[in-house]
DNA sequence: AAAACACTTCTAGTTAACTCTAAGTCAAGC
DNA sequence: GCTTGACTTAGAGTTAACTAGAAGTGTTTT
């Protein structure tokens, strides 16, 4: 098993797609602990690689780096934390599905408009009063 | 109809939930175009409570207040630019169902990683191999 | 041995969308 | 008539997460 492929920074970074500056922001932060070689530079495995695609996940649904460096925290405190992380990763879920309900709103709203543009809805199954916003928009255009 | 009611920005503002400083800010930026009144005080309309809601709307889905204000400008140049506006709102749309799925994944990643807390994933259905990413933080626990 | 890359610390710039202050005037509501 | 809120312009501050540069040294690759 040649499993212990080590990648430098800049190798690594385009690996995750992450910059060599970014990765060094994320250790200064906390977030990456990458191994040194014998001369002092930074070294990657493939454990990393995981890691980091664990990291963009969490940043993904919206969790800030303050989050992810504490969630870190309570992990290295070992396995008297497991309830408090999982806590943790349920309110940034509970968020991020509060997130993705308004988005979904916002999307079925923007559909509705691009129907509207279609000429697609009725004024009788017009849910959304395009007809007075569009008025509305109308007395808006006066306006230089 | 007493429909044409008033409201100060003041008013207005808590209203749709924005700040008065937010809406002086909207309007210098051209997305708000509110009425005065003989002293030259603004003054807002029901028309505008709504107008407000559909720029919400389009915020929601990522869109960039330049590009509103781009929407806005197509809007004033009148029916020749119909086409335009709909194809800016379909980008604008595809843009958020991407984010969308993307938020949907995350979601998906965190879900699993709490079921792995609760113990409910068994080692043998484990597709996001979670016990190796566990030994990968156990290393990373190493370092203080 | 030269080019390309990595190391350090420190510091400053970027971006979007606000958020607020100053300073002085004016309006509205009780 | 006093307090609260609105008006103006101009400009500074905030936030998060990068992104970059200087400046000088060391390492790796060709």
């Amino acid at each position: 098993m040649d499993n212990e492929q080590e990648y430098k920074i800049g190798e690594f970074a385009k690996l995750v797609g992450l910059s060599s500056f970014t990765l060094r922001y994320y250790e200064k932060e906390g977030l990456i602990k990458p191994q040194r070689n014998a001369s002092g530079l930074r070294y990657y495995t493939k454990a990393d690689i995981k890691w980091v695609g664990f990291l963009l996940h969490l940043k993904g649904t919206g969790m800030r780096i303050t989050e992810i460096i504490k969630y870190v925290e309570l992990r290295a405190q070992g396995d008297t934390t497991i309830m408090e992380r999982r806590e943790l990763l349920n309110r940034v879920k509970d968020n991020a599905e509060s997130e993705m309900r308004e988005l979904q709103r916002n999307i079925e709203f923007i559909s509705h408009k691009i129907d509207w543009y279609d000429g697609k809805v009725s004024s009788e199954t017009n849910e959304f009063k395009s007809l007075s916003f569009e008025k509305y928009l109308e007395r808006f255009a006066i306006y230089d």
